[in-house]
DNA sequence: GTCATTCCATACGCACCCGTATGGAGTGCG
DNA sequence: CGCACTCCATACGGGTGCGTATGGAATGAC
């Protein structure tokens, strides 16, 4: 019955880790890109002051290097970790398309990610994670028997029509004329299709 | 000899119009987007000051809304009429997808804007433009024949895979493993064969 | 309870940008 | 020349965000 709660009805006022800083500067990168990663609104928004942060980190460069490094991992793993289980190729490539079409437009980290890759900080992050998806998706080509250019075109077009697919759905909702659930699931498997029309045998070589 | 050259010599100082600060906020906006569109880092950009700038303009907004202004028209209308001249609807296709590859990693307006789409004045203008786009290209299928939910398959395929090949091409140039100017060529090829891939007859409608 | 440690609130200086006010160059016209 | 008009330079106030300094509250160890 200690007399903890003096002035709390408005808000929780427990004290702030610097995890708690970091989400809520993923969050803020997700709606505003690294411009809105900025201390003292993040600090209203968490009911709380610069005093705060100041102590949990040395700066704002600290916060949005820390903000990058939790979107990279959570993203990049949890996105590819999900596929190792289905040994198909062509199956992966279905699953990761009907995945990564669902959320794009729930996604709007990506895009703002992507949206200021100009900038230092976030220069390296997007490279390296968008090198490793290019990486992964002409691998995947190439178990599916494409000789290596083909495989590199198919991928290309499908990586660039995901990026262009998230940017449009997260910025302009409503453009892309898919309907529903099910007028995008149909999309998705036209394009799932042409992506792989005239796939050669997998891991077959295709110029003997 | 008139006195006229006193002490031009490190920059023209000749006097500005309101088109100059417009073609300068575009070029801001294509490096830095709206945020980038700023009055006193133009000024000193321009070799002037502000004093200019609230001469030819009420304010920031309406420097912001004549860098896009400019931008749309200059933009939308001349990648559509270049095409309008040539009648066969497949042609029309490749060309879009040639001239767009090509300059997709010179284009970096169409990336800032698309980035700046949750600004206020942004967002109408790209919707716009995008909005057009999206019909035009659906048009491009439906004359080539393709029922009306393949049509709108393709474009969406289509477009998407030319905004996410601008924005990495611009964000981050040297990621697409195409190579040199010939394995851009051979890749968009390669895409609109696949776009194309079964198309009916020219205007022939395909489930009678 | 005392006390040291952890964490936060407040106040301050600095820098940048917006918008306004005002005086003064520059130019064309009589 | 003189004068009106166009255009720009400078100075100022307001607002916002970064980073620092410093005192004080909350918490755990004893």
């Amino acid at each position: 019955m200690t007399v903890r709660y003096r002035m709390e009805m408005e808000r929780e006022r427990r004290r702030l880790s610097a995890n708690d800083w970091a989400e809520a500067a993923l969050s803020a990168l997700g709606k505003g890109g690294v411009a809105a990663v900025a201390v003292e609104p993040l600090a209203t928004a968490l009911g709380t002051t610069k005093g705060s942060f100041y102590w949990h980190f040395a700066n704002r460069e600290a916060l949005i290097e820390a903000a990058l490094s939790l979107w990279e991992q959570r993203f990049t793993e949890a996105t590819i970790s999900a596929l190792a289980a289905e040994p198909e190729p062509a199956a992966r490539l279905r699953m990761l398309f009907t995945r990564v079409s669902r959320d794009a437009e729930h996604n709007p980290a990506a895009v703002s990610v992507l949206a200021s890759a100009d900038h230092a900080l976030v220069a390296p992050v997007v490279r390296r994670v968008m090198e490793r998806r290019m990486a992964y998706v002409v691998s995947l080509f190439e178990e599916l028997g494409f000789p290596p250019e083909v495989a590199v075109q198919r991928a290309v077009l499908g990586l660039t029509a995901y990026v262009g697919h998230n940017q449009l759905a997260v910025r302009l909702p409503g453009l892309l004329p898919l309907g529903t659930q099910d007028g995008l699931n149909d999309y998705v498997e036209a394009a799932v299709a042409l992506l792989l029309h005239d796939a050669p045998g997998p891991s077959a070589p295709a110029t003997p």
